[in-house]
RNA sequence: GGGCGCGUAGCUCAGGGGUAGAGCGUCGCCCUUACAAGGCGAAUGUCGGCGGUUCGAAACCGUCCGCGCCCACCA
């Protein structure tokens, strides 16, 4: 870019800033401008050490919303401060193709048309949903760069990208051939509207309303009473189990009993697993339909005998076939009923049941024909490298969920009966031959050969996400360079779905080493009253319409300052349009700086020379660069944009800045070194602020300093300059200043009433601030005939005003009068610690000293109240 | 049934053995030449209840009450 052409794009106002900051105007443009120099790119050929971050990938089927957008600002904000460290950084971005879920959503599309996948047949639909996701990932894409995300988009990278098939083939493949694959027959969750089998925890479990029916089975002597909530697996009963030392049943153990409505009879089988005290002691057993009644059915090999279809309707033989589960069940119960083997119900009868986590179906146990991965030694390595250190998780109290998952994990299934997604690599030939495909392998063909129909769990390839968007299985330049990933920052939500498998497979394909080796799990966005947000309930935001309001740098600064480790974070409209307000403020400030003179130029003036304002403001400006960089090593970043805030708005822009005015105004040496103390305060503070805040910061600052970008500015490094003594001087200061201007609105007078005031400052740390207290407090010289009506002592100094007679003294008198008896409380509460010899023995000197000095202030402020009274006139 | 966490100002939340904090909201005065998206000033809390430890508890311990989340094969 020339330039010229520079300038013309330059949307950053000349040094004539308008009064109010309007972020719509900037944003965009300055982010292209980001994206066009490359400040983003991340070069894996560099000299400087690597900081890596991997986007937690969207969903390509969706847009952004304020979880992301918050998610992301963190990530921005870790990011831009490490790229302004000198790190050679790589925020790396890309989507997910969120199989299942990006499947149904085109599925409803089609819907909308009359139309189903079946119509299509599977390689139009593949077609189809990939041009769903041309659409959609660009609306991603759109959200990113508005929120300023400053990602290496060069890099951007899909789960379902040619390379990343590749390396979720050589995993497999590496997997199936280490035996960590397998395929089995078993009880899987299936969800008979998605129509496939989903893992553990892709089922949401919720308290049902339903019925306990107790039915009796058998007849004469031989009969049993089992407890079902599903009436309708009867059907598929293969035994009955009782507990081995349960006496009541001993004696009929191997015996069978009459499957009442069908003409089969089934054994009684002794089990471990049954609760005696539960019930009436007796389980009926549906291999076919029930986890543990399939495990029963294992240990005495029980037929297995499926009565229900994939859409969960009955299969089997009679005259409830073709009946749905929920229908069966009733129909069922009412025959049992007819026929007199219903001895007790209990309805309604609460308990706990399975959904799809994505279309909230009831999940159908079924027994069913998956792959697995057999987890054992990839979680026990998993909770290893977090139990050794080698990866810490913020906050740390999370660390007990992640090892109880971790350390009781079942075997995962990983094939999923969608057309999306990857599909399984293996192929069938017509002898029954298995060949799993590895990524440089043929693909079987000839005769009678096919490949697996399933695909893979969305999960199996975000799983390789921190490695396989750097080039794995390729040994690239930037897999050596970015790899391991500096830090993770997701949801809690998705330490198990996502965190703990990138844990698994991490350590697994890249010989040990851990994926990250930090886990900033943050916590989820709420409305303003801590309520979950979500489309249904009407209280979802788009987080677009925040920005296109505010800004981005109000919603970011929003969503930062509510980053509490762990915690779920509220946000409410009237939170972000006070961040737009803080930086409108931030931009004003500036603005004032500008048109001032204040200068970056020149090396800062030797302390001994600059005034005690002066080195105050330094000394605080170098606190919170070693504040705020603590924070940021500790991912506290509701602290860091708190401490920001409060830094820059009351101690800068109010205090400083006012203070400023007055030197200005002198002019001389000492105005000169303002102007360049005040440069550095606002570069630094525009510095520290950057990452949080991009847009405006960078504005401004480009125009402070006439440099090219904040975005490659040097990180602020604590100088270590401290003046107590001047801090201190300062806070005197403010004191007088405080408590002045009390007075004068408890009087009633309009802030900007010039009094005539003599003040009395010999001899006292304010004698050099009597100019700057004057304006102030608008403060006029005392002039001709000056009386004073009310005297304030403070700090050693006084401050007689004249309100020619106007004074309220009865206001007065109860104000002070009021802080009088505060004080006097202070003094007894003081002096009682002080003279208890059990407190002076045990407490540590500095909390005695505290203590003193609370008791010589209390002192000094009732001398101070005591003088203010008899200043008074009298009422 | 296990585990984790929370109850602090009207709302949302920090804090955490030594004088109760922030943002927003509220009240009063003011368009003071950077900013009314602003300035200045003010009010507001038995820190969920009860016990205990301690010279000192909002903080630590116990217990109770209320709330949230995670895990679990209670038929």
């Amino acid at each position: 870019m020339t330039e010229n052409t520079q300038h013309q794009n330059s949307s950053v106002p000349e040094p004539e800033l308008p009064k109010t900051y309007a972020p719509a105007e900037v944003e965009g443009p300055l982010y292209e401008r980001w994206v066009d120099r490359g400040y983003f790119a991340a070069d894996a050929k560099s000299e400087k050490s690597p900081y890596t971050v991997v986007i937690p990938p969207p969903n390509v089927t969706g847009s952004l919303h304020l979880g992301h957008a918050f998610e992301h600002t963190l990530i921005d904000a870790l990011t831009r401060r490490k790229r302004m460290q000198g790190y050679e950084t790589l925020w790396q971005p890309g989507m997910d193709h969120a199989g299942i879920a990006t499947q149904n959503v085109v599925e409803r599309e089609l819907a909308k048309e009359g139309k189903s996948r079946h119509d299509l047949g599977r390689e139009a639909f593949v077609e189809r949903v990939w041009q769903w996701k041309g659409e959609s990932g660009g609306q991603i894409s759109g959200q990113m760069r508005r929120l300023g995300d400053g990602v290496d988009w060069e890099r951007e990278r899909f789960t379902m990208d040619e390379g990343l098939s590749q390396a979720v083939k050589t995993l497999f493949k590496k997997l199936y051939d280490d035996e960590l694959i397998y395929r089995a027959e078993r009880i899987i969750n299936w969800c008979p509207r998605c129509l496939t089998a989903i893992s553990d925890i892709e089922v949401e479990y919720q308290d049902d309303d339903g019925e306990l029916v107790s039915l009796k089975y058998g007849d004469g002597d031989e009969t049993v009473v089992v407890a079902t909530t599903r009436a309708e697996t009867m059907l598929g009963d293969t035994a009955i189990a009782v507990h081995p030392d349960d006496e009541r049943y001993k004696h009929l153990v191997g015996k069978l009993i009459k499957l009442p409505l069908t003409d089969r009879s089934i054994p009684v089988v002794a089990d471990e697993h049954v609760d005696p005290e539960f019930g009436t002691g007796c389980v009926k057993v549906t291999p076919a339909h029930d986890p543990n009644d399939f495990e029963i059915g294992q240990r005495h090999n029980l037929p297995n005998i499926a009565v229900m279809d994939e859409h969960a309707v009955i299969t089997a033989h009679g005259p409830f076939q073709g009946l749905d589960r929920l229908e069966a069940r009733s129909a069922i119960v009412a025959a049992l009923r007819a026929e007199g083997r219903i001895v007790a119900e209990k309805r309604p009868y609460t308990h706990s049941v399975g959904h799809c986590s994505r279309c909230k179906t009831t999940i159908e146990p079924r027994l069913s024909m998956q792959w697995w991965v057999k987890v054992g030694p990839l979680a026990k390595a998993a909770g290893d490298a977090v139990r050794d250190g080698q990866v810490k998780i913020h906050p740390q109290e999370m660390e007990k969920r992640y090892f109880d998952w971790v350390d009781n994990l079942h075997d995962w299934c990983i094939s999923r009966q969608l057309w999306w997604g990857h599909r399984i690599p293996v192929w069938y030939g017509p002898n029954g031959e298995v060949v799993c495909v590895g990524p440089d392998d043929e693909e079987p063909t000839g005769e009678g050969w096919t490949q697996d129909s399933d695909v893979l769990d969305t999960w199996f390839s975000s799983g390789l996400w921190p490695f396989s968007t750097l080039g794995w299985p390729e040994q690239t330049e930037s897999l050596e360079k970015f790899y391991p990933n500096s830090v993770l920052v997701t949801g809690y939500d998705i330490l198990f779905f996502w965190v703990a498998r990138m844990m698994m497979f991490g350590l697994y394909a890249m010989d040990g080493t851990p994926p990250f080796h930090t886990i900033v799990l943050h916590g989820m966005v709420r409305d303003q009253f801590g309520k979950k947000m979500s489309k249904s309930f009407g209280n979802a935001v788009n987080p677009l319409d925040w920005m296109d309001k505010y800004g981005s740098d109000a919603l970011r600064f929003t969503l930062a300052r509510g980053a509490n480790p762990g915690v779920d974070v509220p946000i409410g409209e009237d939170w972000v349009q006070g961040s737009r307000n803080f930086a409108n403020k931030i931009w004003n400030a500036t603005r004032f700086a500008l048109m001032n003179g204040a200068t970056v130029e020149g090396e800062l003036p030797p302390a001994e020379r600059l005034s005690a304002t002066d080195r105050w403001i330094l000394s605080r400006l170098n606190s919170v660069v070693a504040e705020v960089d603590a924070y940021y090593e500790d991912y506290q970043f509701a602290k860091l944009s708190d401490a920001l805030f409060h830094f820059a708005w009351d101690e800068v822009f109010d205090w400083y800045v006012e203070l400023t005015k007055t030197t200005f105004q002198e002019g001389g040496q000492a105005a000169e070194d303002t102007k360049r103390v005040l440069g550095e305060v606002l570069d630094v503070t525009l510095k520290l602020l950057h990452p949080v805040v991009p847009f405006v910061t960078e504005t401004l600052w480009t125009t402070l300093t006439g440099n090219e970008s904040l975005v490659i500015a040097e990180w602020p490094k604590d100088s270590t300059f401290r003046d107590e003594a001047a801090e201190r001087e300062i806070e005197t200061l403010q004191q007088v200043i405080t408590e002045v201007r009390r007075f004068r609105s408890d009087q009633g007078l309009q802030p900007g009433q010039k009094v005539p005031a003599r003040l009395t400052l010999d001899g006292t740390a304010l004698a050099p601030h009597e100019a700057a207290i004057r304006q102030l407090l608008r403060l006029q010289p005392e002039g001709e005939g000056f009386a004073a009506t009310a005297t304030l002592p403070v700090s050693g100094a006084t401050v007689a005003l004249d309100l020619s007679g106007t004074i309220d003294v009865a206001a007065e008198r109860k104000r002070l009068a009021k802080d009088l008896a505060a004080a006097e409380k202070e003094i007894t509460a003081a002096n009682a610690k002080l003279t208890n010899e059990a407190f002076l023995a045990k407490a540590p000197d500095h909390v005695v000293d505290k203590i003193r000095g609370r008791l010589t202030k209390a002192e000094a402020d009732i001398e101070r109240i005591k003088g203010q009274l008899d200043a008074l006139p009298a009422a």
